[in-house]
DNA sequence: ACTGTAACCTGCAGGC
DNA sequence: TGCCTGCAGGTTACAG
């Protein structure tokens, strides 16, 4: 599901409901993926931040929890009164009485109990590259990272090392707004520094719409995203893009269904 | 150290 | 209706 959009959703609605709260009591799935949320039990939310598309929440004695959603993670507040969800992975209950849960029918999700900052057990996490609405993404930085490597564009923007947070969905939409072929193997400065405005420019108009549901993706409030309804690129193959009308194509890149535009990013 | 590929899971839509 | 195939917001282990 969830790249930076939807996590970054997530963690703002998140933070005000559980910060304050101890954990009491947990459950968990015995996958090594799930298996240490109750490690957090008597641990109180000091705050819910985030790291690309890892939730990283602060317990207090230098504890952190982090929840990554894979393709299918949704976090909510239990319903005591719903019927028995065998997809919930992990149950927290806390001192107000309520609990948190998270649901993930395909377990590509993962959560971690661990010291503050102590991220080996989590190599993408730990060799993150720079948060894309920080000050730390900057162009010139941008460009030598991704001249760093020969492969295809998209597959480093997925990577996470040049930037963090960027998906499939926003990986297409971010090419197609600056241009670039999702192939191009060496790019330019002007081609870098164009994707480095779109992504910023794709990811901040996805926050403010709440992020993108496909199918799983929902807010921690329950509600869908709206940014489906304003894809340009992602999803549209077979139809005229919306720039020069030409019939946007699909191909696989690194295993993921990839769209683009034949005229509009052209490879170099 | 880097790269490409398979693996991990389950549900759903579409074709026959 | 049922079976089969392909596809899906991601990361990680492993072989070369």
């Amino acid at each position: 599901m969830p790249e930076l959009p939807e996590v970054e959703t997530i963690r703002r609605q998140l933070e005000p409901r559980i910060t304050g709260r101890t954990i009491v009591a947990a459950t968990a799935h015995p996958s090594p993926k799930f298996a240490t949320a109750p490690d957090a039990i008597t641990h109180r939310f000091e705050s819910v931040g985030r790291r690309g598309k890892y939730l990283i929440a602060r317990l207090d004695r230098d504890r952190e929890l982090i929840v990554h959603l894979g393709m299918t993670g949704v976090l909510r507040i239990a319903d005591p009164d719903a019927p028995t969800d065998p997809y919930v992975r992990a149950h927290w209950t806390l001192d107000d009485g309520s609990a948190l849960e998270f649901r993930d029918v395909r377990r590509f999700g993962r959560i971690a109990v661990l010291p503050a900052g102590e991220y080996r057990s989590l190599p993408t996490l730990h060799a993150l590259g720079p948060e894309p609405l920080s000050d730390e993404f900057e162009p010139r930085a941008f460009h030598a990272a991704l001249r760093a490597s020969t492969r295809p564009v998209k597959t480093q923007l997925m990577s996470q090392r040049p930037v963090a947070g960027v998906g499939n969905i926003y990986a297409d939409e971010a090419l197609w707004r600056a241009g670039v072929h999702p192939a191009a193997r060496r790019t330019t400065r002007p081609q870098s520094d164009r994707i480095h405005t779109a992504v910023r420019a794709v990811l901040t108009e996805a926050i403010a719409r709440n992020g993108t549901t496909l199918r799983d993706y929902r807010t921690f409030d329950g509600d869908t995203g709206t940014n489906q309804h304003h894809l340009e690129c992602y999803g549209r193959a077979g139809s005229p893009c919306l720039r020069c009308g030409s019939e946007l194509r699909r191909s696989v890149i690194d295993q993921r269904g990839t769209t683009w535009c034949p005229q509009c990013q052209r490879r170099r």
